[in-house]
DNA sequence: ACAAAAACCGACCGACCGGTCCAGAACCAC
DNA sequence: GTGGTTCTGGACCGGTCGGTCGGTTTTTGT
């Protein structure tokens, strides 16, 4: 009552959040590599070094560490998202941003964006329902560029539903392959994607 | 002896394989839509209206049923590459083709694709090994095509590996949304897919 | 008509599931 | 020290898991 308390009671010391943290990230990689559901509790307790009881005292449940796992992908695409929207320019450069900022997301953290793609069916009720906004919320924003470019003239005639999936596609596939340690970089990545999607495959003395 | 006896033991009547290819496709509904880990014997039994019993007469083992659910995707997507090679001609062309082909197995066949792109690691040994191959065989044809184009010259002169997983990605990624029965056709998505990655974005009389 | 084969059922199996609970250890402010 | 809070381990819970098995029904061949 007298402290601090945002305005849910999930008010604990920063020592409790970073842990929890750790727990979640050490988690994913386990969920990357088995699947959400082909994971045992005893499994996630072997990976991070803990009891039942410890690793409960920092997650709520099962999927709570799922969710937390989501909310930290979204959260980092949503950033890059905004620090774009924030800078703006063209449609062409926006969209090279925003390839940049996803494929930069993907590159850093690959089992979390593993997880998130494969098993956000495993979400329920109302997490399910807030991940699905936030999606939509991207995915339209990633429309709008389009529609942009369309409506200036810098793009050709496109359907921008239809393109926007085109680009997600591209991007977020990078998931099975790009990995930190790897020879690719992000950026070595996004830059001849983003010329694709420009320009396209045709040599330009054709057509 | 006397009779047939391809190699493997594994002759049965042709009514017997029938049954076998339905419960595979209605399983592997059930499958797409909560997970192959999340979903119980009982609840495949429930959805094929069969006993136990009855069900593994059919299939060997849950894995199994989710191997025959990995080969009718390949097999389809392999007879469709198979054509298009057959088929020849620019290399522009034949990626178009491929395009098309594969985009009207994901529309066909919705569920299985979904189960084949999330639940392919939870094939095992020799079957995991055998999918792997399949797969790999596929992703270096297309890579094959760019090659041939950027050595015609038709293509400009792009990275053959990481194209081929751009356009991999805008393809295969279209399992989220596209079904039949929806407005969209596997033609009418495979067309300006094509489109954008022959000519790209960017409005003609720019560049 | 009748026996062999194919199709089918559901009780049952040991193992493991996610989650709870509580007693004790470690850490804290004082 | 001391009393309270945070943290930790592991025994334990009911339930469900994939899979088996013996036996019954249905189909098939003759």
């Amino acid at each position: 009552m007298t402290t601090e308390s945002t305005s849910t009671d999930s008010a604990r010391t920063s020592k409790w959040e970073l842990r929890r943290q750790t727990i979640i990230d050490t988690s994913a990689r386990v969920f990357a590599r088995q699947g959400y559901h082909a994971t045992g509790i005893m499994e996630l307790c072997a990976a991070n070094d803990l009891g039942k009881g410890a690793l409960y005292h920092y997650i709520g449940s099962k999927e709570e560490l799922l969710a937390g796992i989501h909310d930290r992908v979204m959260d980092e695409v949503m950033l890059g998202a905004d620090r774009v929207a924030a800078t703006g320019g063209e449609a062409s450069q926006q969209l090279a941003m925003l390839g940049d900022e996803l494929l930069d997301v993907i590159h850093r953290y690959p089992d979390h964006v593993w997880v998130f793609l494969h098993e956000f069916p495993a979400l329920t009720g109302e997490r399910a329902e807030q991940f699905r906004v936030r999606r939509q919320r991207y995915e339209r924003q990633i429309e709008g560029v389009l529609r942009d470019g369309v409506k200036s003239g810098e793009f050709s005639d496109i359907d921008p539903w239809l393109t926007a999936r085109a680009w997600l596609g591209m991007h977020n596939y990078t998931y099975l392959w790009l990995k930190p340690g790897g020879r690719l970089t992000a950026r070595s990545v996004a830059k001849p994607f983003a010329d694709i999607f420009m320009r396209g495959l045709l040599a330009t003395d054709e057509r």
